[in-house]
DNA sequence: ATGAAAGCGCTAACAC
DNA sequence: GTGTTAGCGCTTTCAT
């Protein structure tokens, strides 16, 4: 069994409240405090979070939700996310919950059990129900890059309609007229936002939107390469596709090689996130590039603010918007 | 604060061993269970796992260290390790050392003193030092892709040095001679498989390995872009490369495109995992494909298997190798 | 089948 | 500054 307080109180003649006060920072006197450094080292003693956390009700371990972890976005946010939250002594638990509303609640309640100190969920069920009853804990939720209407919480956005109309504006100066979308699941409200902004870009320019040219995707690489073909057999006119996310990006641009088509003499396409991946495809591909770390170092930053001013008074919540970048490639055609 | 079991106790009339024995599947009679169901409806009573852990010394929780997140392998490996782990009541804590040894050795305290029950790890620190102490708590350490030599534990592995002979025999029948290598870290054991695989292929040609086509990358995707261009650069004759992970395959490739040269006609690429980038690339790219799910999956496996056999005598160590495959494209010139 | 009580390892209030 | 003690929420003997 391994070492525990009461052994290094035996081991030094000392009491159990100055060892603990050892630990905690507090006043030992500098004979004691080597003493007690002694015992720990022979003891090969270590702290055991877990009675820790029984006794301050506070695990140090902070919940993560997300639709996939397999999902590159979701990746590098958390990745920054769990750096930042470590650095400050918080353990994350990661749960993938395969973009499935079932399993999303079963995290939920899974943490809850595990007595996480918060949650930070990228939400699949959009009315917030998985959420209600942790909510009741007093524990803060920060919600990233997706929005629920009513559950009282903060949360990191990216402003999506913008950046489809900064990626379509692009298009209607190279003077494309005829652009499809590939878009993302209909409920998602990053979705409904890109989708927002394909269509106020439309109206800007005093055109006629064609239902055609809109398809709506799953946010994965088999539904860009699905959505790609489509676009090009509904619409022999169309001349750009602009599309929602990272992985339909790579998708559509599988599907434009399995077709054996040229970008962007026979089509120029706007893809969305993931740089390096922008760079390895021939030409380069025009992207829309989210602000992943900014986002994953505010979502970690508000967390810790929840979490060391306590379960206070009603806060005002915090609702952060950050812009995303077109990053020029030569993907677009300049007719 | 949230209900307690005593909660339950008072609401129902109840001892606490009755409404222990009900959470653990004892036998309760249907009279009681029926008061209890509804006391833990009424309460919002949910099992605190902390009390438990504590009780218990298990924290059904198991500790995951990998160099990096954001690295598709790896992050494909987690994805399907978690959800094998948590269909059988386990989280995951999930530490990211950045590749470098003092955070992942800080990572395996942090986990101890979480009192997690197991550790899994692709380990940076190729001595195992950072292990040493958790195995003394005799708890299952399980090491994936990478071994230790003088670590006594269970490992799933992949025959990287076959790997990389196939890939070989694929460019040496399509008449290729100077064939590049970008090769991994000189410490890391996947590395040098795959670079002995290399040498081995050569000699069964019985053709001299030529230093200056071999490059020591770093397994990052910039790392991929430097070793390509200076292969290139150093080796006019060159007529083939293979690189030896995924991100330094997209590194190749983004130094490809920049250079401007011209796949397969100018040079001839086979890369590493990922099946779907290797099908976004213009001409789709031939690839060494590792078994990322099947080793996912045996890892999660052998955990859960130690996992209930306990703490007892020294078992018999496994040391899994599983074989990888190679993908077809059109990457490769025959001469 | 159920109740009473001890104790897992720690923190914190209190006394000295 | 240090010791004593109660108790966090649970599991687990041991009686009954």
């Amino acid at each position: 069994m391994a070492a525990t307080m009461k052994d290094i109180a035996k081991r030094t003649g000392l009491g159990l409240a100055t060892i603990s006060s050892y630990f905690n920072g507090g006043n030992v006197r500098e004979k004691n405090r080597v003493k007690i450094e002694e015992a720990i080292e022979e003891l090969h003693y270590e702290v055991n979070e877990v009675a820790r956390g029984l006794k301050t009700n506070a695990t140090k371990t902070i919940g993560v939700v997300i639709p996939e972890l397999n999902n590159t976005f979701c990746a590098e946010i958390i990745t920054e996310m769990e750096d930042v939250l470590r650095s400050h002594g918080y353990a994350t638990i990661v749960c993938d919950c395969r973009t499935d509303k079932k399993l999303e609640r079963d995290a939920v309640e899974f943490l809850s059990r595990k007595r996480v100190d918060g949650i930070i969920n990228m939400p699949v069920d959009t009315e917030g129900t998985h959420l209600k009853k942790f909510q009741k804990t007093g524990k803060p939720i920060v919600l990233i890059d997706r929005k629920i209407q009513d559950l009282s919480c903060d949360s990191v956005l990216v402003d999506n309609e913008k950046a489809a109309e900064d990626a379509m504006r692009v298009f209607f100066q190279a003077g494309h007229r005829k652009i499809g979308i590939i878009g993302g699941p209909e409920e998602i409200s990053t979705a409904q936002e890109r989708l927002q902004g394909y269509r106020s870009a439309y109206e800007k320019q005093n055109l006629p939107i064609q239902e055609s040219l809109i398809y709506h995707g799953d946010y994965t690489i088999q539904g860009g390469v699905k959505g790609l073909e489509k676009l090009v057999t509904d619409n022999p006119d169309m001349t750009a596709v602009f599309v929602t996310n990272y992985e339909m990006t790579m998708g559509a641009v599988i599907g434009v090689n399995e077709l054996g088509l040229k970008i962007p003499e026979q089509l120029s396409l706007i893809g969305f996130d993931n740089l390096q991946f922008a760079r390895a495809c021939n030409p380069k591909l025009t992207i829309v590039a989210q602000p992943t770390p900014g986002i994953a170092r505010e979502v970690a930053g508000i967390m810790l603010k929840r979490l060391e001013e306590g379960e206070g008074e009603e806060k005002e919540r915090i609702t952060e918007k950050l812009g995303a970048e077109i990053i020029t490639g030569r993907s677009v055609r300049v007719i």
